[in-house]
DNA sequence: ATGGATGCAAAGTATTTGCATGAGA
DNA sequence: TCTCATGCAAATACTTTGCATCCAT
């Protein structure tokens, strides 16, 4: 995992402020929060004490986005969550009964995919998005079948 | 594509009314309309004389997701769309210049992939999304870059 | 001190709920 | 007539905007 450090120190030197509401939330994604909506970072930066308005929050994740140190991610249920992007493209494995999200890498992803799209439909693809929806391991052994 | 006759059909059969408003919501989905916000699909039905009320929008759409006949799809926006699942199964091209969706399918889509994870993750998969963003031909040939 | 960052209030948009009324079968 | 379906108003949730103030550099 990339330390925070080394993130602050660009944005320093790029003439972004290092400000404490800053810093809260870049180290509550590095220190491995999953995917969270606005509010739900909101209120974890209030349980850890750091108070912060929305707009704040709202703010934040722009910047973050536009510094590509987070991105946004969609998990079928029409909120809006950001997660760290970290060490680069990953997809998720949703779980519809406990809502818990599980991060995964795919080597040589969709790559195939997209070159022949790309040859027989003249699209240039900038990124893709895929999420695995089901039961977890945890939920499966736990409970036994689906509500 | 299916005639709305057989689903209307089938939905009297189990009980279900076919009112005006659900009528006309399936007809434009049939229609080859692609995907919807519950605003935008207010929106259209307004603008060809249907008019329906918000809370009537939500609750159809909620209705015909039960049914299997809609699907929820989410393009990187933030917003929830709605689309007809048809003969099932697909994929998007979203371009992030002109916003237009294309419907595309994948054969053999991603069974081994899902195969693989399930074997070593334990996990019961249900279903995915799978989404390209990109610049179509179409904006690529008639603007040249992105802005 | 300068300009990015923040807070606050208010507005905008999306979605849901309760209750009374309307209309298919 | 018996429910499903609808409309309306209001509540809730999410997100954005304008403006004054603050604070890291």
């Amino acid at each position: 995992m990339p330390d925070s450090d080394s993130i602050l120190e660009k944005l320093r030197k790029e003439g972004f402020r290092l400000t404490s509401t800053r810093k809260a939330i870049l180290s509550l994604f590095l220190s491995g929060a999953g995917p969270m909506t606005a509010p739900e970072l909101q209120a974890r930066l209030k349980s850890e004490g750091v108070d912060v308005n929305k707009t704040t929050v709202y703010r934040e994740l722009d910047f973050l986005m536009a510094q590509k140190i987070t991105r946004e991610v969609q998990l079928g249920d029409g909120l809006r969550r950001y997660e760290y992007f970290g060490d680069g493209h990953h997809h998720h494995l949703v779980c519809v009964r406990c809502k818990n999200i599980e991060c995964f890498e795919m080597t040589a992803c969709l790559k195939e995919i997209e070159a022949e799209i790309s040859e027989r439909k003249k699209f240039t693809f900038i990124k893709h998005s895929l999420e695995f929806f089901g039961i977890c391991s945890y939920c499966s052994g736990a409970e036994g079948k689906v509500p």
